[in-house]
DNA sequence: CCAGTACTTAGGTTG
DNA sequence: TAAGTACTGG
């Protein structure tokens, strides 16, 4: 028990406080997560089961994290056996063993963004909708709400105030996209990131042998960041905490930032009406920050109207007031705190892990990567594009879908025609209008084209023969080979892995790359997971990890010495010496989106809030008078949350004596400003690209005159020439050089011959369209 | 069927 | 600016 010394008075109540409900409200870098891992030591040490103990986290690297103290603190590495991850993790693997019980297979996909809103974008169109008014986002966040509030496709339509709104933003029909969408899922045998959550409030509703499972298992249930929890992971805890209701949930409300997808703060009010004898602990003391960074943080959020009466304090010391610079564009500002990371490097021997430039959306993230590989700072970017969703990546693990899931129409419709393999858009099309007519999944009709009344010429129906067989013998390995064999045997015979070495851009050798590393990546999944010589970690069981990971969740060694450039969402929950809070300016932090109601804008303050409490020993403000957004150089004012602070926290210099500087501007910072503002380097940029497709159109329709022609002078050749175009035949043709005809097929004038060219690779061509010569 | 190009349009935050 | 799509010529 030696290490309860290591926690203050507070901390230590709520650490040692093990039976019923209790909520811990913990403010900006009061130990809140120590408490909670200090907490389940606790627990384990006073001889609960880990087994018996559920702890959902915010992130997987939280919990990864978590597991590993704890580990430490208790001196065993009992640690590892509790469930403990995201609602979605948790209840995903949970879903993988009941999933049957709602009528799901449990080898069932989990369909990300882009899956869904593709789906979404397909069903508009089959409904013949208007996609400038049904656009895949906004109906997938109209669904997407609706399912983090329980609400079915059926109960949508029923809702007369959902129905009314929908018809009063004009998309009347949108329910009938819901009611598709939830049925094409359910024959995919997909579900989305909301359904984990919604199915497992169905599962846990409907079979009370289940819940009751269940709620034995997890005598003990802890919630980390509640205040952003959303209904249906509210109903999820209390179901599974009723019958001991061991819980603790630990949040503060001045830090709930994701309203936006569904998280509601009411959850933290309603946690006295569950369980009215709770126990509700404070924790005020902040250890993190200064005293300026601590009270300048209170004086922000005391502008809120709703939260919880709390007062956070500090006695470390008072710290450098906050620096506010102002700048005259985005390219500016991020040379500007380039340079003061560069400098304070070097006065406070600072790491680069140290530094933190948080900012409002990803776009903004250009400006400061430019600047810092200029001055060879290493960077890492969190968010945006992660490494899952690149292209090549997505396509090879759409390959390991359909191999577990061959009804997963999202992957099928990714890798058909990739690599080429001359199944188009027009035969996908007519095989989703079969399956649609005979209420059958896009691979039932394609595995038995002819029963089910699809009419292919031979020649495609032989090419889906082979890709249907070749997707069924990957499957026959999936319980025999390990995760890392299969995706490697896939990689290879699926053609991917060659048609990315054919390919020798620099871009198709950072994809082959990049798959190389998927599979290592895989290698080392398999190693980590596998408990025993002889367990098989499975294909299957490396799916279910694979589509909840994040780019936080990437643990790289080679980034650990590195600046982090982060939105503030993605800051939540971590800590920094020194932070930038960048693009401080109205409509953009506060959000333009945000301005309309109050709660909106509340919730941006508390956004705001959370960047400035990342800072440990000191924080600096920026923002922009002028800025590029979608190409366009807009005017920018300086975001209102300046002026919110208590300006004795606040070091204005650098915005006030900017207006001085900009008239010595030939002598005080010429190289500094000529080149940072962006908006000439940014023209010239927009003039040349500009320019140059005005040339080329105009040599281009001289080239086309020219081929039209060629072309017409060709015609007489050609008759002759298409006649002696038979397999084995040399050819060549204007772009892709020498070939070889190895397949003809199709009835004139639709023949298409396949043409091997060693340089381009293999091609197939209509014949009625290239110009093919016969050489030799 | 394929590939290059012209055109359009951008709701921001995430598991 | 950048990405995604619709169009078009071969």
């Amino acid at each position: 028990m030696e290490y309860l010394k290591e926690l203050n008075e507070a901390q230590r109540v709520a650490t040692t406080h093990l039976q019923g409900p209790l909520m811990v409200i913990a403010g900006a870098g009061s130990g809140k997560t120590r408490v909670l891992t200090y907490r389940i030591a606790h627990l384990i040490d006073n001889g609960v089961d880990s087994f018996n103990i559920l702890a959902l986290t915010f992130t997987n690297k939280a919990a990864k994290e978590m597991k590993e103290r704890i580990s430490t603190i208790i001196g065993s590495d009992s640690g590892r056996s509790i469930w403990m991850g995201t609602f979605h993790s948790v209840f995903a693997r949970i879903l993988r063993v009941e999933s049957e019980k709602i009528g799901y297979p449990n080898n069932f996909t989990i369909y990300d963004t882009q899956d869904t809103k593709s789906l979404i974008k397909t069903i508009v169109k089959e409904l013949g909708l208007d996609d400038k008014l049904y656009k895949p986002g906004i109906v997938y966040s109209r669904i997407s709400s609706a399912k983090n509030n329980l609400i079915s496709a059926r109960a949508y339509m029923d809702d007369t105030g959902i129905m009314a709104d929908d018809r009063s933003t004009g998309r009347p029909r949108l329910h009938e996209v819901y009611i598709e969408y939830e049925k094409r899922c359910f024959k995919a045998h997909a579900m989305d990131f909301d359904d984990l959550l919604f199915k497992t409030n169905i599962l846990l509703k409907n079979h009370p042998d289940v819940l009751l499972k269940y709620q034995e298992k997890f005598k003990y249930i802890l919630v980390d960041e509640y205040q952003d929890t959303n209904y249906s992971q509210y109903l999820i805890v209390k179901r599974l905490a009723a019958r001991h209701e061991n819980i603790c949930v630990v949040g503060d409300d001045a830090q709930s930032i994701y309203a936006f997808r569904g998280a509601n703060i009411q959850n933290i009010l309603n946690f006295k009406k569950d369980y009215p004898d709770y126990n509700l602990y404070k924790l005020e003391q902040n250890y993190r920050s200064t005293k300026v960074i601590v009270d300048a943080a209170n004086s922000i959020i005391s502008n809120n109207k709703n939260q919880i009466k709390k007062n956070v304090w500090t006695s470390n010391s008072e710290g450098e007031k906050i620096k506010v610079l102002k700048t005259y564009s985005d390219n500016e500002e991020g040379k500007l705190i380039s340079n003061d990371i560069f400098d304070i490097k070097n006065s406070e021997q600072a790491l680069n892990s140290d530094f933190a430039i948080l900012y409002r959306t990803n776009a903004q993230s250009r400006s400061f990567e430019e600047s810092l590989r200029k001055l060879n700072i290493p960077y890492r970017i969190f968010g945006g594009l992660s490494f899952y969703q690149r292209k090549e990546i997505k396509d090879t693990l759409a390959y390991f879908r359909l191999t577990a899931n061959h009804n997963d129409e999202e992957a099928l419709k990714r890798v058909i025609n990739y690599p080429k393999r001359g199944i188009g858009l027009t035969t996908i099309d007519k095989a989703r209008v079969c399956a649609n007519e005979n209420d059958k999944s896009l691979w039932e009709v394609l595995e038995n084209p002819v029963e089910n009344g699809l009419k292919l010429n031979t020649g495609t129906q032989n090419k889906i023969g082979e890709f249907v067989t070749m997707i069924k013998s990957f499957a026959t390995k999936i319980s025999s080979d390990s995760a890392f064999d299969l995706c490697n045997e896939i990689a290879v015979n699926s053609g991917i892995l060659k048609e990315l070495y054919t390919d020798k851009t620099p871009e198709g050798v950072a994809k082959y790359d990049n798959i190389q590393e998927l599979l290592n990546g895989i290698k080392g999944f398999v190693e980590t997971q596998k408990t025993s010589e002889e367990q098989i970690v499975t294909l299957p069981d490396f799916l279910i990890d694979v589509a909840l990971l994040t780019d936080a969740d990437n643990d790289d060694p080679d980034d650990k010495n590195k600046i982090s450039l982060m939105t503030v969402h993605a800051a939540k929950g971590l800590e920094f010496q020194y932070v930038y809070v960048v693009g401080l300016e109205e409509n953009l932090f506060p959000s333009q989106m945000a301005l309309n109601t109050r709660s909106e804008l509340e919730e941006e303050r508390r956004l705001f809030y959370v960047a400035i409490t990342r800072a440990k020993k000191k924080a600096t403000l920026s923002f922009a008078t002028s800025r590029y957004r979608w190409g366009q150089l807009v005017q920018c004012e300086m975001s209102r949350f300046i002026e919110e602070v208590d300006s004795r926290f606040l070091n204005m210099e650098r915005v006030f004596s900017r207006n001085e500087e900009k008239n010595d501007l030939p002598f005080g910072m010429p190289a500094n400003n000529s080149s940072g503002f962006s908006s000439k380097k940014g023209t010239n940029t927009y003039k040349t690209k500009k320019a140059m497709p005005t040339i080329t159109t105009s040599s281009t329709y001289n080239k086309k005159n020219l081929k039209r022609i060629e072309s017409v002078e060709n015609k007489e050749g050609s008759e002759v020439d298409v006649k002696r175009i038979v397999v084995g035949a040399k050819v060549s043709h204007e772009r892709f050089g020498k070939g070889k005809v190895i397949n003809i097929e199709g009835t004139p004038p639709n023949v298409k011959a396949t043409v091997f060219f060693p340089e381009k690779g293999q091609k197939q061509l209509l014949l009625k369209y290239a110009k093919l010569n016969v050489i030799g």
